[in-house]
DNA sequence: ATGGCTATATGTTATAGA
């Protein structure tokens, strides 16, 4: 089973470059973030004459998530518990069923500039939120993969000038120790468990030439719960989408589960 | 670099991103 995660900056400017990269790179099931539309607003037939069942959270104009499956989409959840007052959409869950039952969590966390200041302060206390539902998860037993746009440097490594980062929201000790409390709770960072060496990113800005010059993050990460982890068989970060036509500033990392 | 580019809606400018 390959699930893939893609921040795709706006379905409708991806409408050539996502279905291409579907075709190359054939994944069963894809979390899309930044989707940057209404659900009523998705140009779902692109990915259901391609097969794909069609799962969205979106919202008017930035965030929104969604679900391309081969396989049906089960138990479907829209929303981060823990706080009815946020109507941001940047989580959606769903459970496949291969050889054995895969729950999914989709998600888009908050960037979180500038920080300090309001906008950082939610970031932290939708990780705070984040920890506790991913703790809720690791009580079912289920195979549970947490995949998304984390927005979050974990370490000097995942980024070609961690410098440049120390005051950003992705970067700041605050984000990274929310981060490695989530991880610690028992799951497993699939690239980073199986990639130990540096100089491998998931962004480049459209900016300054941060492509042509590598000069890039990683900030998309994939979480195992422990039975998943079990399962993996593969991960990778599909780099060279980013010298694509038309290209979202970040790319698809995938990890292949026997499931 | 005090965001140099991109996407979307609020739309010929503002907001957000990272």
């Amino acid at each position: 089973m390959k699930i893939a995660t893609f921040n795709i900056n706006g379905i409708k400017a991806r409408a050539e470059a996502l279905p291409a990269w579907l075709d190359v790179a054939v994944p069963d099931i894809v979390l899309l973030q930044e989707i940057k539309s209404v659900d009523e607003g998705f140009p779902r037939d692109l990915f259901e004459d391609r097969g794909y069942a069609v799962e969205t959270h979106g919202q008017k104009g930035f965030n929104g998530v969604a679900i391309l499956s081969k396989l049906p989409l089960e138990d479907v959840t829209r929303g981060l518990p823990g706080d009815d007052s946020d109507e941001q959409a940047r989580w959606i869950e769903a459970t496949v069923v291969g050889t054995t039952a895969v729950r999914l969590c989709g998600l888009y966390l908050p960037n979180g500039n500038p920080a300090p200041g309001p906008k950082y302060d939610y970031k932290l206390a939708w990780m705070t939120r984040m920890q506790d539902r991913a703790a809720a998860l690791l009580n079912t037993e289920m195979p549970v993969v947490m995949a998304g746009d984390y927005n979050v440097i974990p370490q000097a490594e995942d980024a070609a000038k961690p410098e440049a980062w120390v005051d950003d929201a992705l970067y700041r000790p605050e984000s990274r120790a929310a981060f490695r409390r989530i991880v610690n709770l028992g799951y497993t960072e699939a690239f980073r468990a199986r990639e130990p060496r540096p100089g491998h990113y998931s962004f480049w800005d459209y900016q300054a030439g941060a492509w042509q010059r590598n000069n890039g993050i990683r900030i998309d990460h994939m979480l195992l719960s422990p039975q998943a982890a079990d399962l993996l068989r593969d991960v990778q970060i599909d780099k060279d989408v980013r010298g694509g036509d038309k290209p979202s500033d970040h790319v698809p990392v995938w990890v292949d589960l026997d499931a």
